[in-house]
DNA sequence: ATCTTTGTTAACCATTTGGTTAAATTATAT
DNA sequence: ATATAATTTAACCAAATGGTTAACAAAGAT
């Protein structure tokens, strides 16, 4: 099922970990499944790591560091709007078709502390959504795109990046469709996310 | 914070259970959290509901109900195309906004055990998500709108309706906006991602 | 060779947790 | 009033859980 060969005794209980963390959650996770899967003795788990928060917080942060450097790049970039919206849109499908199990993950942890979450993750430098939203009110007002609420437009389409993810289980019943479908379906979307979008706004 | 007069007590626990359960989930509840909120005795939990599971189940199920029934009306309805997803779109933000803690809990539970969920949730009548499907790919045949896959266009739909809510937290520490704001955005999206979704797929 | 550090384990411990019991209290029926 | 049924509680219990300990093994260092 999942590979051990090779692999340090940190390293297999960080993949057991995120493996397990993820699935399960913080509290529904336990440190007896994580040894298990890791194939060790659970002391060993304190032995590494002092605690399961500790244990914990190095999965999230490796997890939700992995989801947003990507993002300040393209939104720092100077492409031109349309560029930019459909590298975001690509780059962003594109990662979290790689570890679909994230964003749930992330999202409910966030749910559950958001403050220390942000802190923790971001501190002061948030990902520069405003030059974005700058760059879309620009545009809108010098008349080269339809009137929007940028803030509603960055909004939509993260939605629709992260969502289908987040709901896959609940698309498949609704849809009835396959996982091969559904991947399918998700690649598509890197570059049908920025159409959509970029029809909706062009004059 | 949350009233308790001339409730009986079964209605008590529900609510108490209700808000623990959503804000911790399934794992992260705690009986005695329940019976302290609910201001009884952690036994009566057990008198009234058999164990964690039953109750879990009667809250959810009442959760996850809520959320679907309307859709389906909805869906099956007659409208012309535009229409129906300004109703579509309206109707299930208006619904979202006033228990917006459902989607993630919901979404969470489906994600540990789509099956179950599947069946207990909607046994053989999924949401006819079909035959707005078969509306879609209709007007797109015969060029009254621009030619899209039905089923991307409803994931879109959906994401944009039920994403902000799952993902509150994360916007408004990325956007840096309060609650208040918060609200008053989400008011707005009730026209807002129709018109969205209309200006992308009209010709 | 032997001493020391690092890695690993089995057994154990305290606390938490879901759940039970038996007794007490309150409401309802006769 | 009294018997009966429905509620409510405090005290308990067994299992699960995060965490610790002490002993043992492996690998370097001297």
């Amino acid at each position: 099922m999942v590979k051990k060969k090779d692999q340090t005794t940190e390293e297999k209980i960080l993949a057991a970990a995120k493996q397990v963390f993820v699935k399960k959650g913080m509290t529904g996770a336990r440190m007896q499944d994580i040894a298990d899967t890791a194939g060790i003795n659970k002391a060993l788990l304190h032995y590494y790591f002092r605690s399961k928060e500790k244990l914990f917080e190095v999965i999230f942060k490796e997890a939700a560091t992995r989801l947003f450097p990507k993002i300040n790049e393209i939104l720092n970039s100077d492409l031109p709007l349309f560029d930019k919206i459909h590298q975001f849109t690509h780059d962003y499908v594109e990662m979290v078709i790689e570890t679909p199990y994230l964003p749930l993950f992330v999202l409910n942890e966030i749910n559950k502390q958001p403050h220390e979450f942000g802190k923790k993750m971001f501190g002061k430098n948030r990902p520069p959504v405003h030059k974005l939203a700058e760059q879309i009110e620009k545009e809108s007002k010098k008349g080269l795109i339809k009137s929007v609420s940028a803030p509603q437009l960055i909004i939509n389409m993260m939605s629709m990046c992260i969502f289908p993810f987040v709901g896959k289980p609940m698309i498949q019943l609704v849809m009835n469709i396959d996982d091969l479908q559904f991947r399918e379906m998700m690649e598509q979307r890197k570059k049908l996310i920025a159409d959509f979008i970029i029809a909706s706004i062009k004059k």
